[in-house]
DNA sequence: ATCAAACTATTTGATGTCAAACTTTCTGAT
DNA sequence: ATCAGAAAGTTTGACATCAAATAGTTTGAT
């Protein structure tokens, strides 16, 4: 079933249910979530391919974009790439048995166990930053410009709602 | 981190290192998906509070929008709830554990195992929606209604491109 | 009427995630 | 100098999900 056509038959079908309810904003959430959901899996195979979760990829991202070293402790990734401490620990795990990072003492503190980006893992993530860039264009490469615009104004107007 | 800075962060670090990729649309891409999560976030949480995951939750209002009799087949629910079958029938059970459904065999298919909403079931998803509705109306609430009009045009296209 | 193929749902085995408990190390107040 | 509390990362246990294999049932072609 086509996205557009499953956001219409939820909203008619609860219409019907609940003519007390509201649903027009529910409508356009409904739509963006799809939306976001099916890019997130169209990206994530395409890293597949690669050898690579999204969520992995994430991490090497996170690496790569900050400065040559490509060094960080995992606090530092957490936070940039949202994921709870543990998760962060399995993912480093199968990234460094992938080669794609290692790991090495801080020597100023020693609770620390910093990641560091391989050529490996580099190579990995400028490949796949060059997908998820270019997916991105695709995606919006028929919409006006101006248009464009104001989705970026409005997204950041709900961003702002839902951060309260 | 606020989540329209995170952003910020990512594309300025990204521009820094990739110079010769074009990140304009990426921004707005990670504005969405960050603004989709956070909303997926604060509905699940609240759905919690029901003692339901959101994931159940959509089980249990997919049946109750089809209808009075809230009768459905696993096969019809998981094309709606975009569930992998052995997903479905896990939810299922925890539901019916609950006393959210029952489950009665289909006398024309034996291959069949109906689920059918209860009266619980029937009060938990109409104290869901209507959170639901009102949450996305909140959201929305600040935003204006061309923008909007232009806003869901602009999904709408995209939705187009990424269903190619 | 038969039987191969399609369909429906469940089971199995694996995966990625999280919260909470835990270990080690550091910090700051005294 | 000491030590209570904070901080960093890992381990443990639980969970929701999926793909693939499975069991039972129906369909359709002959």
């Amino acid at each position: 079933m086509e996205m557009s056509e499953l956001v219409k038959d939820t909203i008619r079908t609860w219409s019907t249910e609940r003519p007390d309810l509201d649903f027009t904003a529910m409508s356009t959430a409904l739509k963006l979530n799809l939306l976001v959901n099916k890019t997130f899996q169209s990206i994530n195979n395409h890293m597949l391919e690669l050898g690579l979760t999204l969520g992995e990829f994430d991490v090497l991202a996170t690496l790569r974009r900050h400065g040559k070293s490509g060094v960080l402790m995992p606090t530092e990734i957490a936070g940039f790439a949202m994921i709870s401490p543990s998760g962060l620990t399995n993912r480093l795990t199968r990234l460094e048995k992938m080669g794609h990072i290692d790991r090495l003492s801080d020597p100023n503190d020693r609770r620390i166990s910093l990641a560091r980006l391989t050529a490996k893992g580099r190579k990995a993530a400028d490949l796949g930053i060059s997908f998820a860039a270019s997916h991105s264009t695709e995606m919006m490469g028929r919409v006006d410009s101006r248009d464009l615009a104001v989705f970026n104004k409005v997204i950041e107007q709900m961003m702002r709602s839902v951060e309260e």
